[in-house]
DNA sequence: ACCTGAACACCGTTCAAGT
DNA sequence: ACCTGAACACCGTTCAAGT
């Protein structure tokens, strides 16, 4: 007698997302994940192999989703520029959006650190861009530098680094702007 | 009749540093500090409030002690470049020296992130340099550019985004130079 | 074939009792 | 005054028994 199901893998991995985002990865536990998608505990261990393989997926996740809007916010652009732009601001929307999962994904050393094949595919669309932009040869380099930027200023912001003073949308248009005009040639 | 003191705040908050290094945060149990200080987990009480006060007094000594070794740095460099190349080195050693401290003082927001007054003390050689580098006016807005490279760059790093290729200390230097050159006048 | 209650190990935390 | 064993609540995980 087959018994229903009564939730999915997608929903669990949905579930835990939203009780990080609100209550940081500490939140994060397999009761809460269960009552969200109406089952009890034990359930949960057909669909994810345990907490830390869920916390794992909720990254893949969130990597999976950044990676999307990069590569949509690529095809919105008319010229090199204005892709790099629009990449920019997507992933700072997202960082917005999602901060605890952003965090995550590009967190401290740790078990559910994302697969770095996985990171290198939601860089491909700003890298397209770069070497539109700047040529074969200066590519890595140049893209590498404007990751870098953007990552560290998102981190910053998040971290509440920038509390102190000053336009934090301004300093974003200002620093994108300069480092753009760094890796033109 | 007064009980003799084993172990002090500090080498609690010591040895919780030395087990989240080795383990990341998850092996920061109070059970596990207190074997490395040499008492029973109920004694941890009468030094911190708890995990979490433990886990944001790791986090604080880690920034505390990443701040002095950049005001170090400074005294080191000859000139406002030098002195702005010496905190860049600075920071990207600690980084490798302890990585998941360093990743937990920028992660993503949680209870344990650090107090953004002791961020900005962390941040004060560099910007005093790069107030000497390029006067008042634009000393805000380049030493938040340089910060967030030096920040994004050292993540991704930790995070292994740049396993896939080239010499991640020639990048560096690249990247610094580069980053350098865009803020000068 | 998936779901559940019961059970177990582990961890954070409290506290009365020791010295 | 600090230390400890015992106790409790909570969480991750397993598993036999249900449907």
């Amino acid at each position: 007698m087959p018994a229903p199901e009564r939730t999915t893998t997608d929903a669990v991995i949905a579930a835990g997302r939203a009780i990080v985002e609100e209550g940081g990865a500490a939140a994060l536990t397999m009761q809460a994940v269960a009552e969200r998608v109406g089952v009890r505990a034990p359930s949960l261990y057909k669909r994810v192999a345990g907490r830390d393989a869920l916390l794992a997926a909720v990254v893949a996740a969130t990597l999976d989703e950044l990676a999307s809007e990069l590569a949509a916010a690529a095809d919105a652009g008319t010229d090199a520029r204005g892709r790099l732009v629009a990449i920019a601001e997507a992933t700072r929307a997202f960082a917005r959006r999602a901060p605890v999962g952003y965090g995550l994904v590009f967190g401290p050393p740790s078990p559910q650190a994302p697969d770095p094949a996985a990171l290198a595919t939601a860089a491909d669309p700003l890298l397209a861009a770069t070497r539109e932009l700047v040529g074969d040869e200066d590519a890595l380099d140049a893209a590498r530098l404007l990751t870098a930027w953007l990552h560290g200023f998102l981190a910053m912001d998040l971290a509440g680094a920038f509390r102190l003073g000053g336009d934090v949308d301004a300093a974003f248009a200002y620093g994108l702007d300069r480092i753009l005009a760094a890796i033109e040639p």
